[in-house]
DNA sequence: AGTCTGTATGAAAGCGCTTTCATTTTTTCA
DNA sequence: TGAAAAAATGAAAGCGCTTTCATACAGACT
C-alpha cells in the first residue's frame, strides 16, 4: 500500500516559481537561499502539505538521518530507560531511531544488526562488548560508526560509553566483606553472551579471593532476570547452604526477588541476611528494607551514546572511551554479619556503614 | 560519514554473469529465476559481502519494509513490553521498527510521527485514541495505514487493538463495592492527553454513582507514574480524608507506592485498607500482600498490532477492532471493608472473594 | 512443421531527491 | 563607474535499486 500520490518537491518548486534545486536548498540548507525565496518555498510547502521523501533523500545524500540501536531486550527497565533517552536525544537533533532487540541470541543480534545497516543507519548503538566474530567482521566491513554501551571496551579498540563493571562489582564485594560477611553467594543473570553479567561474577569472585575466600560454583546461580526467578534461586541457594549470610545479585530485579524470599521465610534483612543489588531501579529505594545497590545512570548512557555518535557524524572528535559515574548506594538491605555467623576470624564490622562517595568519571 | 564504497547490485550481477534485473530478482523474488542462476547470484552475494541498499530499494519499490511505533514513553514497562513484542514480530517478518516517543506531549507526538512518515514507514502503531486534530489530519492526508493500541476506538473509525478501559474499570470498582467499600479514592496518572487514564477515572466514578456514591474531585489525585509519587499521593489522600477504606490506582506502579505507604503508616492491607492496581506487572503477584489488579496482555497488544498491520500491507482484510482479553486478578490487597467503617448500610461483604473468570475477547 | 504457451532473462525507464557545476544577479570596492 | 568577488539560482547528472516491457527459447499441441 504505497503512499498516495502526494506532492513532490517539483510541485513545490513549480508552485513557488523556483527551480527544483532552489526548492531543495530552501528546505535542507535554508541559509543558501534568499530570504524572500525561502519564504515563498515554505509557503508552497505548507500549502501543498509537502512531506519530503526520506528514501529519495537518503539515496541522493547518502545519509539517512537515522541511527540504529540494538539492545538485548526492552523488558529490562535499564535498557528501556537508556533507549528512551537515546531516542529523545536523536529526535531533538532531527534524527530517528531504528530499534531492534535480540534477547541475548547472538545470531539474532547479527540478523537485526544487518537489517539496520541495510536500512542505511548512519550509526549504531550496541550493548556490551560481547559480540559474535561474524558481527565484528560485518561491522568492520560495513563501515558504519558505532558505540558500545554499558561497558568500557576492554581492548580499547572501539568507541564506548559505559562504566567499569569490574570496579562496581569489586566495591560491592568489598562492602560486604567489610561488614564481616564470609559466606557469600552470587545471584546472576545468564552469563552466556553477556559480558556484563560475566564480568560481575568474575570480579566478585576475585574480590573474595583477595581475602582468601573461595566462591565455589555451587554458590553462583544463573537465572533469568525476573523477580520470581530471583526468589526461587535464593530459595535453592539457602536450602543447599544455610550458612550463607549474604547474596550479591546481578541486578535489582533479582535482588527484589531475594528480598521477598527472605521475607517469606522469616529471614530478617539485614539482621540475619544481607542482600545487594545492581542498577538502582526506582523501586530499590522504596522497598523496605531499602536495597543496597549500585546506581547506574541508565538514561545518561543512552543520551551520551547518541550525542557522541551525532558528534562523530558531524566530523567532531570524541574520546574513544567515556566513563559514566556509578555510585554505591548503601541502604538498609546490607548490614554487619550476624553475630553467630561471624566465625573464621572475621574482623569486627563497622556498625554504621558510611555512604561512599561517587566514583567520578575520568574526564 | 557515508558508507564505504561497497559492492552494489551491478557488481553482484557482473560477478554472477547475469543482468542487473536478474540479480535483483534472484534476491527479492527468488521464485522467478532459474535455480542455477539463483545460486550463482547467491554465491556472488556472499563473496562480495553485498548488502542491499535500503533507501534505493525503498525508492524504487515504494515500500520501506519499515513500520513506525509512537509510544508515550518506554519508561513505563507496559509500553516497553508491547514495543518489545512488536519489534520481535516485525523482525520475524523481515520488517524493521522505527521507534519514537513523545512523553505525553501532543506537539512532540505530531513531530515524531511526521518524522516517521518522512522516513517512509509502511505503517504506524499509535497508542490511544487521544490525538491532536493536526495529527489526525496529517495521518488522513499522508495515507499511511495505522493501528491504535491500548484502546478500542470509541468512534469505530480506526483500526485498533486494545481493550475496554471502561469495562475493566467498572469491574474493579464493582469488586470494591461488593466488598462493602464506600469511601473510595482514585489515584490516577495525569489524564491530560491520556484517554486511557481519563476513561478509567470516569468509569470508576460512574460505577460508584451507580450505587449512589459520589467521587468528589478531592478524592481523585493525578500524579506522575512513579512509586514515590504514588506513595506521596496516598499519603496526602489519607491525611485529608482518614475515612477512606480503599484506593483504586491507575496502574500498578502507583499501587505499589500505595502499598508501601500503607506499610509505612502501619495500615494493614487488606484488613484496614484495600489497594487495587491496573496492568498486572510482574511484581504485582510477588509483593506481599499480592496486588489485586487487572491483567493486561501487554505483549499481545504489540504482537497483534504488528501482525495486523503486516496483514493489511499484504492486502488481507482484518477486523477493524480487535479486543484483547483482560482479567481481574483478585489477590490479597483487597478485602472486605473493615467492620468499623461499614456504615451507611453497606450490605455484608463476601469474606472470600471469588476469583472472577476472565473476560474473553469477542473473536 | 507451425503456432501457442509459459518460463527465464535483459534493456531501460524511472523512484524523488541532492549536489556538482555553470550561469546569472547582486554587492563590494578601488 | 567598472571590474572583481560574492551570493543566488538553475540545469543536469546521478544515488542504487525495482519493475514494466520486450525478447528468446524451451516444450505442448494441432
Amino acid at each position: 500500500m504505497p503512499r498516495k500520490a502526494s506532492a513532490r518537491l517539483d510541485d513545490v518548486a513549480r508552485s513557488a516559481g523556483v527551480s527544483l534545486s532552489t526548492a531543495s536548498r530552501a528546505i535542507s540548507e535554508p541559509g543558501l537561499v534568499h530570504p524572500d525565496t525561502r519564504e515563498r518555498v515554505q509557503r508552497a510547502v505548507a500549502m501543498l502539505g509537502y512531506v519530503p521523501h526520506g528514501a529519495a533523500r537518503a539515496l541522493a545524500s547518502r545519509r539517512s538521518r537515522t541511527l540504529g540501536a540494538v539492545v538485548p531486550t526492552l523488558d529490562n527497565p535499564i535498557f528501556a530507560s537508556s533507549t528512551q533517552a537515546l531516542q529523545r536525544t536523536l529526535a531533538a537533533a532531527g534524527y530517528t531511531l531504528l530499534l531492534a532487540s535480540h534477547e541475548y541470541d547472538p545470531e539474532a543480534e547479527l540478523a537485526v544488526t544487518r537489517a539496520l545497516v541495510e536500512r542505511g543507519v548512519d550509526g549504531l548503538v550496541l550493548v556490551g562488548s560481547d559480540h559474535s566474530p561474524e558481527l565484528a567482521r560485518f561491522l568492520a566491513q560495513s563501515n558504519v560508526p558505532f558505540e558500545l554501551t554499558w561497558t568500557l571496551d576492554p581492548a580499547g579498540h572501539h568507541h564506548c560509553v559505559g562504566f567499569s563493571n569490574r570496579l562496581a562489582s569489586i566495591r560491592m564485594a568489598q562492602h560486604l566483606l567489610d561488614l564481616g560477611h564470609r559466606e557469600i553467594a552470587v545471584l546472576s543473570g545468564y552469563t552466556a553472551n553477556n559480558d556484563r553479567a560475566r564480568e560481575r561474577v568474575a570480579r566478585v569472585r576475585e574480590a573474595l579471593a583477595g581475602r582468601g575466600i573461595p566462591l565455589p560454583e555451587a554458590r553462583v546461580v544463573e537465572t533469568a532476570f525476573s523477580v520470581a526467578r530471583g526468589r526461587a534461586a535464593l530459595r535453592g541457594l539457602l536450602e543447599q547452604d544455610p550458612k550463607l549470610t549474604a547474596v550479591i545479585c546481578g541486578n535489582d530485579i533479582l535482588a527484589l526477588g531475594a528480598l521477598l524470599e527472605c521475607a517469606a521465610r522469616g529471614l530478617a534483612v539485614p539482621a540475619d541476611f544481607s542482600v545487594a543489588g545492581f542498577d538502582d531501579i526506582e523501586l530499590a529505594a522504596e522497598v523496605s528494607p531499602a536495597l543496597t545497590t549500585v546506581r547506574i545512570p541508565t538514561a545518561r548512557i543512552g543520551q551520551r551514546a547518541g550525542e557522541r555518535l551525532l558528534a562523530r557524524l558531524a566530523g567532531k572528535r570524541v574520546a574513544k572511551a567515556e566513563e559514566v559515574p556509578v555510585e554505591l548506594m548503601l541502604r538498609a538491605s546490607t548490614g554487619p554479619v550476624p553475630a553467630g555467623a561471624a566465625r573464621r576470624g572475621a574482623k569486627r564490622a563497622p556498625v554504621n556503614p558510611v555512604r561512599t562517595a561517587a566514583r567520578k568519571p575520568r574526564r
